[in-house]
DNA sequence: GTCTATATCCAGATAGAC
DNA sequence: GTCTATCTGGATATAGAC
């Protein structure tokens, strides 16, 4: 019943709508609703409903921040020296995916605060920048670095590992959208990605 | 100025706000003011701004199949009995996915029809399926068959066929995606997507 | 911190003159 | 078909009691 729980749940409370209808399809009222609050007590906790959006992002931030470490812990520095990959088989590769793709779902504020950016991004260029970056980007570079690295070292047959990456990634991003959009579809989603990987391994392991 | 003239003009105008900032966060005014006439009167044309929302679905229906039946004349019995693979080489499949990428960025009305459907595809089941159906599954299935008639005439290597397809097809869609919230990119994704083929040619060409 | 009451604004939509 | 004027409802946000 303190400060600390109600202000936080009015993030999550708040977060759960916008990530279902949009932030301008959500009032006030809805939120505090939610919450099970008064929607004139919800400004003791948040100056406007602007600032409940901002500060989603602020956790989104800090959630992500700390996620990026402890899962993709060489993210942006994977292709400095390819000694970070040393025990990363290609096998590796279906258990890293699975549990990112595991995590993304079912993580809560994770997934709703996807569907927000993906409601939201075309409201500004910082905004659109910032899904793909999230989104596509960091993990495409990501994977390219690691394919360079698995090619070099004679784990995967040498091929483009830019093209291997996009083929790689994103059938596994477009299943993603698929279960944000229809949740009905994650045992199917699974199947798919199962079938997906074995079939990137046949193709391009075993190198040299 | 007929009737007629306006009252596309009204759907074409809603289309290209809604696309931006979405439904609820363009009013009826900002339309009318785009068009270059007064709220009140959008009122002769359409009775309310929910029926413009559904005049746009409908029409996007009518250019949707009339597209359908001119570029993807087999979509929806590709795999009855291959016989409409006839004189389709591997080769040509850069020239159609190409062809398919560029229609669909430079057309304004299914562009703009995309990002729409983009920001509203949580709203309900039925916009989430026809989402699915329309950007995904179709697209899935009629390359699905295509591969699948391409390995049973030796001309691909053998290998599930949808499993190709999502690599196929996948890196496509996020393209399109990236290029929708950031259509500076498209010179760049047109790039990725030439890399794109030219790796899965190189990988699955030449059967038998 | 929460409430009731209220101020203020703006959106969707209608009435009726031209 | 377009306009001005207006109705009505709902939204953000504030004031002030408890």
């Amino acid at each position: 019943m303190e400060t600390g729980s109600t202000k936080q749940r009015i993030l999550e409370e708040a977060l759960g709508l916008f990530s279902l209808k949009g932030f301008d399809a959500v009032s006030v009222e809805q939120i505090a609703a939610a919450v099970g609050i008064k929607a004139p007590s919800l400004y003791k906790h948040y100056k406007s409903k602007q600032a409940i959006f901002d500060a989603i992002f602020v956790q989104m931030q800090h959630r992500y921040d700390a996620q990026a470490a402890a899962m993709e812990l060489h993210l942006s520095n994977a292709g400095c020296d390819g000694e970070q990959f040393a025990g990363i088989a290609a096998a590796d590769l279906t258990r890293r995916v699975q549990a990112l793709v595991r995590f993304s779902l079912h993580d809560e504020f994770v997934s709703r605060f996807r569907r927000l950016m993906t409601l939201e991004q075309f409201r500004t260029p910082e905004l659109a920048a910032l899904y793909t970056q999230r989104y596509v980007t960091r993990i495409l570079s990501y994977h390219e670095e690691l394919f360079r690295g698995l090619i070099a070292r004679g784990e995967l047959r040498g091929a483009d590992p830019r093209a291997m990456a996009w083929q790689y990634v994103s059938p596994v991003l477009v299943l993603l959208s698929i279960c944000d959009r229809q949740p009905e579809w994650e045992d199917a989603a699974m199947k798919e990605l199962e079938a997906h990987v074995r079939q990137f391994q046949a193709v391009y392991e075993g190198g040299k």
